[in-house]
DNA sequence: TGCATATTCAAATATTAGCTTGAATATGTG
DNA sequence: CACATATTCAAGCTAATATTTGAATATGCA
């Protein structure tokens, strides 16, 4: 085999993981799996897509064997092939935060479209809410809490907040956080908790984020 | 802004580098433009690609910001946008090889064919050549290795070696290095050493890796 | 100013990918 | 065994991309 030879070939298959990364659809669906493992169908329901079209991504993805689908009864289960893969991914979207001024323009958009003002700096936050200065607010579904969460933290589903604002303190400061900083989830919950009286912030990293800094996940219903 | 239009538009900026990462020949001009800057025709030389195809992945790379293009007199010269192109695609690579079956499928292929023996060991390679127990030989052209090489490693290009033997120790062990584990100077460089009586292995790492370690890189003539 | 060279652009073609629709497959259940 | 449901496959259309070729642009130098 000539170098030459030998070189496209390497570069090809590196090329199939670039490939598969080159979809918006099929990042939004890493993003989601950096929360736990899926099914077709709720994957395809949280992105807004066909199941039909949902399920090709999933299998591009799984030609670049970044993730993996196991069978469960009459389900298919997806995950991702390991957790080396989501700290890619992380690796990949903040490479694009800071190389693309374009994503920080289009997020300012829209938190200035919702009047809504981010928190400068994030070590910060991250230092209060490792070191349980603030009730830790969870707000994603509750099977994404006990797949994995920041210690300490409360679960309270985003659409059972409304009816269950009595069990977080008023005197305290609240952070509510979701699956990431394109999540919508924990925007909502402060708006909902400020308009009732609380003190509420957004920590706008993730589950994922959070294990990427070296830090401790709580699982099940651990603290 | 809905939330719907928010996502969708982040997802898809993150792919802009997505895509520019989905071709071998792109992958290839990245890889190079970490050994250093280059003009377009020398990239197109060394890839054996036309100049105007050349250019044109170069634009699609500038385009998702990873490399940046700067007049030189008659020149236009290529580098990466920041050392954190590099690091993302050196993490890239490693995905790739460790995801990706076929890599090392091609890899040893291609070695067993050149009846070549890797060595297993790459951390106690490192280490020898760190702690300069070794002769390390570096053997790409005379600008990459001024641009940055291994601390205490000697300069021979690959095409000056044969004449040049002389200035190499035979009484002790040569180990020899080039851009990395893709390129075949060093390969080269060890079969015309080996069969010169000399006692040489090949470090497969590049310079780049070796700045990833977090280990001194040294620039110029020094060391 | 005009020529030589390096690079980019534009047009054209072939290939590949994305999405939709409707059918096919596979599993669990009555 | 037949039915219901979850998932995948196949066909077809549209859109995007890779590559080549020839022309256009920009710079340095006489």
């Amino acid at each position: 085999m000539k170098p030459r030879v030998f070189k496209d070939a390497i570069y090809e298959q590196i090329a199939r993981i670039g490939k598969s990364l080159g979809s918006g659809p099929r990042l939004e669906i890493l993003d989601l799996l950096c929360q736990g493992p899926r099914t077709v169908e709720v994957l395809a329901g949280q992105m807004g897509q066909s199941v039909a079209n949902t399920s090709r991504h999933l299998q591009v993805l799984r030609g670049a064997r970044l993730v993996e689908a196991e069978r469960e009864g009459v389900y298919v289960r997806y995950r991702l092939a390991d957790s080396e893969v989501c700290a890619f991914f992380l690796t990949l979207r903040k490479l694009a935060e800071s190389r693309l001024l374009e994503v920080d323009e289009i997020t300012r958009e829209f938190l200035e479209a919702r009047n809504t003002m981010e928190p400068v700096d994030r070590d910060l936050l991250v230092e209060r809410v490792r070191s349980g200065k603030v009730t830790v607010l969870d707000v994603r579904p509750a099977e994404e809490y006990l797949a994995g969460h920041i210690p300490g933290a409360v679960s309270i589903p985003l659409e059972q907040l409304e009816e269950r604002l009595a069990e977080l303190p008023s005197d305290r400061e609240i952070v509510a956080y979701c699956r990431g900083p394109y999540c919508v989830m924990a925007l909502d919950a402060t708006d909902t908790l400020q308009s009732n009286g609380f003190e509420a912030t957004r920590f706008e990293e993730g589950i994922a984020d959070w294990r990427a800094r070296g830090l401790h996940v709580a699982v099940g219903s651990e603290g």
